[in-house]
DNA sequence: CGTTTTTGACCAGCGC
DNA sequence: GCGCTGGTCAAAAACG
């Protein structure tokens, strides 16, 4: 197979459209945030909930103090006076949980039981900016699936999973007496449970580059097409042992200047770039890690701009783009976006966002995307 | 030579 | 039950 080892960098973007059809679906809770601001609404719908957080009038974003300070802690500890900064909206109380909440990794188990049907549901529908309007030279999708020759033998044994601090034990339960080692591997997940995930939170930036550099080191492990768009969707996972917080990043299709990145896990570990110096109550890792942890801010994102330099870009994902709260429960996480939408726009690093949005579980297809472009 | 990326294949879930 | 899609694996290639 003439391998074309070309594009190094994410941008390369491969004329890989998907086909049509409903389907897959996270298991999770999923936030994206949008720029110019966000409001907040909560919404329980059957089986789930709904919150949504968008066009809320934020002043402009007020120069960075030097350095966050105390930390993201304090503005969460002001959660009294914090609430009025979210329009008018009075902010739940519930809405700093997340950064109050000590959620250590040992300690986390966030959940959304897809299994239980009650509860979940487990359609839950990530709403991804992505429009069935890509106009754009899409190459009828080739690469798809219709590469199914068999071709033997990738055993696959994974072991990442949730990461969260748990391990998988490789013992197979010898439920089916293929040979096909990967089938045995993948009995025994399915058997037992179905694989749980973190809470995502996604963001959506205008950037040229699709992978920004965060501070972490990922290691790509896997490009998918993305249906409706001709960029495809590239999976990376932190390569620090232990570690399995994943990343996931994909250009709008409406606008391809967008790159959404979907941040699910938590590290274990500090940023490798960045030495932590004091244990944070958040040490657990999680979005309150990155935001109550100065350390974790690079030195540059001072410098940031109002122009979309790639280099500030990427300093400004930073905070972004790290890990997602281990939280159980749909509210907190909400709490969780709106406290990161705060603070990013407190620290002026919601300006180049385009959207902030939160969905939580079951959630239709709405049209957020529509009425934030 | 070690690490990361590329990329085809495989699998689980879900919709039809 | 079949087909589609998202997510993941892993061998090979590309990089540094």
């Amino acid at each position: 197979m003439a391998r074309s080892g070309g594009e190094r960098q994410a941008n390369s973007a491969f004329n890989m459209a998907g086909g049509s059809g409903g389907g897959g679906g996270g298991e999770l809770e999923e936030i994206l945030m949008h720029g110019s601001g966000f409001s907040f609404s909560g919404t329980a719908g059957g089986g789930g909930i709904y919150y949504d957080m968008q066009q809320m009038m934020l002043p402009p974003p007020p120069p960075l103090q030097s350095g966050f300070g105390g930390g993201f802690m304090e503005l969460l500890d002001a959660s009294g006076g914090y609430g009025a900064d979210f329009g008018g909206y009075s902010a739940p109380s519930f809405l700093f949980d997340l950064f109050q909440t000590p959620f250590p990794a040992a300690t986390v188990q966030l959940d959304l039981p897809m299994s239980s049907p009650a509860a979940g549901e487990s359609s839950e529908v990530v709403n991804n900016p992505t429009t069935p309007n890509s106009s754009i030279s899409s190459s009828s999708n080739e690469g798809g699936n219709s590469k199914k020759s068999s071709k033997d033998g990738k055993n696959r044994l994974k072991e990442d999973d949730e990461d969260g601090g748990e391990e998988e034990e490789e013992q197979d339960q010898e439920k089916n007496t293929n040979n096909s080692s990967k089938k045995q591997l993948k009995a025994k997940k399915t058997k037992g449970q179905k694989r749980q995930r973190e809470p995502r939170f996604a963001f959506m930036t205008k950037s040229e580059v699709d992978h920004l550099d965060d501070g972490y080191r990922w290691r790509k492990y896997g490009q998918k097409a993305v249906k409706n768009s001709p960029y495809p969707r590239s999976y990376y996972r932190c390569t620090s042992a232990g570690c399995g917080v994943k990343k996931r990043v994909e250009r709008s299709s409406d606008d391809t200047s967008i790159v959404v990145t979907t941040y699910e896990g938590q590290h274990t570990h500090p940023s490798p770039i960045t030495p932590r110096s004091g244990g944070s109550l958040l040490s657990g890792g999680g979005i309150g890690h990155l935001f109550a942890d100065p350390s974790n801010i690079l030195p540059s994102y001072h410098h940031y701009n109002q122009h979309h330099h790639h280099h500030q870009q990427q300093l400004q994902n930073a905070y972004m783009y790290n890990s997602a709260p281990s939280l159980n429960v749909t509210t907190t996480t909400t709490s969780a976006t709106s406290a990161a939408a705060s603070f990013l726009r407190d620290n002026g690093l919601l300006q180049d966002m385009v959207t902030c949005q939160m969905i939580g579980k079951v959630v239709e297809p709405k049209e957020e995307e529509e009425q934030r472009f």
